[in-house]
DNA sequence: TAAACCGTACTATGCGAATAATACAGTCGC
DNA sequence: GCGACTGTATTATTCGCATAGTACGGTTTA
């Protein structure tokens, strides 16, 4: 079964969205495998505390991009394949890697300072880790 | 007079947080100098495309960060010193690589590859630039 | 088979962001 | 002083996100 409860929904981007992208950490970090089962939508609607159209929404756009399989009446499960994964991998940390060393020059930083800022919040985002 | 050329305004973003960021990002590559002018907010709003009272609500929010001095009548202009200068390097440089190196832990990655991953993405982010 | 669960769909409502169209008062240059 | 500009405020409308409630048909299982 898939596990929602590292899911920590905050607000600024929409709950749908967040889900999915939750989902898709899950298949990159390994935490989620192929054939595993997702909570219903009821059921994660009330584990997450909100609507279950907001999940719907959220399992919707999952299945647009082939990470989840579901058979009206029966649980949805993952859909795990290399090509998922390396995907997902590329649009969550190459992405926001591009996205930020973009930012980074446009400010006038270097490769080098980059870097070395880098190296300084590796260490402080270690603190606040869940166990 | 502050420019607004570089602005490619996105969807998925508030527009005035847009327009917010674009100021911040000029304060701290020196783009913007302290005494600055500011175009009107009528002709702001026709360069861009949005609305007067969206620029409004961008203006005012850099005014209560005091980035900006407005006086009813008269144009706006910059206000840019050393510590407002820090204050929005910290926000918008360490504030990214801290959710980027938190976002790269969480999907297994170690220092080594972040920065190499840093390194590559650091070459390709220069292509795309404008002259 | 029948109850309990599942995915899916639909309409209605509330809220914030953005748009649109004004209106008013203060400042500047002639 | 006067006109052209400025910042500021107001109301109404549209749109996407989230909520709320309900309904239908398929699957599971006891």
């Amino acid at each position: 079964m898939i596990s929602f409860e590292g899911l920590r929904l905050e607000e600024g981007q929409p709950i749908y969205q967040q889900i999915v992208l939750h989902v898709k950490r899950g298949v990159v970090s390994g935490a989620i495998a192929d054939g595993d089962e997702l909570p219903s939508r009821r059921i994660l609607s009330a584990v997450l505390g909100v609507n279950p159209n907001t999940v719907q929404k959220a399992c919707r756009a999952l299945e647009e991009e082939g990470l989840i399989a579901s058979h009206a009446g029966a649980r949805s499960f993952a859909v795990v394949t290399p090509e998922i994964i390396a995907a997902c991998r590329a649009e969550l940390v190459r992405g926001g890697a591009e996205s930020w060393a973009r930012a980074a020059r446009g400010l006038g930083l270097g490769l080098d300072e980059a870097l070395e800022l880098i190296r300084e919040v590796w260490d402080c985002s270690k603190e606040g880790e869940e166990p």
